[in-house]
DNA sequence: ACAATCGGTAAGTCTGTGCTTACCGTAAGC
DNA sequence: GCTTACGGTAAGCACAGACTTACCGATTGT
């Protein structure tokens, strides 16, 4: 059920690009709020939401805190798409092979 | 840029239940929406939703209209999702193989 | 033609939440 | 010990958007 956390908080396009940014690698809050057009806070809150959903870790650095990218973060999320790619490839295969079902009434 | 509205649209609850009960085949809206705790209409403005995001298609069969998961819908997500995927996980070996940059200066 | 079913749309409400400002704790440098 | 930088948290505001009811058009069957 963690993918629907992980759904939740990249359907956000300021928490994506805060995500899309630690692609880059390791950055603390503040040098990651100064290249977005919003808040620092703003950008903490996000942060936080990120590692509540399990998509980010944070080191101490002396003052300064560091984001990272979980490498395990996404694994959740890609797995439930790729099973959801697969069933629906084939519940689409399905309904194409099928093309008249002899019980149907489409106008009885 | 397509995945975004993908993101955003999966990111609603409600809305993924619909798209997820689209998982086991083409399904009229008033089924849809007799197995969920909202109204019709609330399943027929999140179905739009997930049309424009190219996650659904939809045919008329008489009066009803059919609903069904587009298979290439998931397409961008899923090319997102494994680009980024990638390079997270080389960043993160970069970031593990340089453990003293010369350069740096975590307290001077 | 009429009645009934199905479903999209409009209008309005209300909760969730993204953002800001203000404040405070903590760690580092003088 | 004092000052400064960094960043998390609280309180409050404002807007997006999820949901409902009401209405209407379209299609089908008698």
């Amino acid at each position: 059920m963690t993918y629907a956390k992980a759904l939740h908080c990249l359907g956000d396009p300021t928490r994506r690009r805060v995500f899309e940014r630690l692609r880059a690698g390791p950055q603390s809050v503040g040098v990651l709020a100064k290249g977005l057009p919003v808040s620092r806070p703003a950008v903490s809150q996000h942060l936080r939401a990120l590692k509540d959903a399990g998509l980010v870790g944070e080191r101490s650095e002396g003052t300064r805190r560091v984001y990272y990218i979980d490498p395990d973060g996404l694994g959740p999320l890609r797995r439930w798409l790729d099973r959801f790619w697969d069933e629906a490839l084939e519940a689409f295969k399905n309904e194409v092979e099928k093309p008249q079902d002899p019980g149907r009434r489409t106008n009885p």
